[in-house]
DNA sequence: TCCTCTCGTTCACTTAAGTTAAGAAATGCA
DNA sequence: TGCATTTCTTAACTTAAGTGAACGAGAGGA
């Protein structure tokens, strides 16, 4: 499991052992069951999240409804909002499968970073790097319809449609779990015709 | 001029006599009229932008129509995600009116940063912060009705509903401009009762 | 095993956005 | 100033999403 986390790191700068040996003495290797809450709305928190395993979602909720907004799976990093801005969180992140994460806390960050600026290197472009994909899902999203993005998501991250229920991704593309299901059954239609 | 970029850098770190000279030596300033177009799709880029005074927006043209997706203005940084990615532009970017802006490419960002690893640090924060930022405003969009994104923008950028044609705030909203027009006259409609 | 709760689907109805078109208002330019 | 172009508004009609409700399938717990 170490070596996912390895490669990538090694995607952004290389390590020596002395670097790679550091981080692995920190320990932030974490096994959690699905439906555990990692973050709940009002909590403080300096927690970071690698997933090596599985499938997490932040949901906020809303009229006491919840809307999903976002869906981090195996290779991807999520650095809640409120551990940036230092102000209690405005959403929830949940376990959408039993999962295999890294829990970092920022403490700890400033504490390697400044024994390895390297580090800090790292963080900075997977910050630009993240923050340009966002942009881009950011501008799709915004100039696109519901069923266009539907079928965007089909191409982009087909596993997601397997692995999550349809209420969740429904609020993901920005519509209600009934509309999602008349959209699909629209599709179908196109599809035999 | 120059100190309003003295500001903002300061904000995120502090700066000595010298690191100051090394960014003014760099002569960054640019002025830009009203109209200019700053990047064009299809375009190689390098250059990151701030913005001392003005407004820029970035925009796709789809179908032959232009869908506007973000607004830059007064100490505002972009780094289009083409820099980033480092293939050709997918949008435009062009001045909504005269500007004075800071143009830096990120050639000369590694070499500053080489020199002074205190930018690299700004530049970690500054990423982290946007990121963040963004993510809210992603989430924000996602969870709420065109009617609730354009209420949002009167309480939270006004200045933008003065300063930029309404069409082009309308695919900033995710919506037509007719429904734009429509939905403005139905909350005067609401405030008058 | 039975019961309950969640989830997905369907339906009828409401509401709002997309579309097409026309005209008024504002802007820019000659 | 006058003309052309762009921008905004309005309207009628179409299409799709929101709403409320009902139903069946399936999962999980007692």
């Amino acid at each position: 499991m170490q070596n996912i986390l390895f490669d990538f790191i090694s995607k952004y700068i290389s390590l020596t052992e002395e670097e790679w040996n550091a981080i692995v003495s920190l320990d932030l290797f974490r096994s959690v069951k699905k439906g555990t809450i990692l973050l709940k709305e009002g909590q403080k928190s300096k927690d970071s999240y690698f997933i090596l395993k599985g499938c997490i979602r932040t949901y906020y909720l809303l009229d006491s409804e919840e809307k999903t907004t976002a869906f981090y799976t195996e290779m991807e990093a999520l650095t809640p909002p409120c551990v940036i801005s230092k102000t209690p969180s405005e959403y929830y992140i949940s376990c959408v499968e039993d999962c295999i994460l890294t829990v970092s806390n920022s403490d700890m960050e400033v504490e390697v970073n400044s024994k390895f600026p390297k580090f800090d290197i790292m963080c900075r472009i997977l910050s630009e790097e993240l923050l340009a994909k966002q942009r881009i899902d950011f501008d799709e999203f915004k100039t696109s319809s519901p069923e266009q993005r539907y079928l965007n998501l089909i191409q982009k991250r087909p596993d997601l449609i397997q692995r999550v229920p349809q209420h969740q991704l429904a609020s993901y593309l920005g519509i209600k779990p009934q509309s999602l299901s008349r959209l699909r059954a629209r599709i179908l239609e196109k599809d035999r015709s």
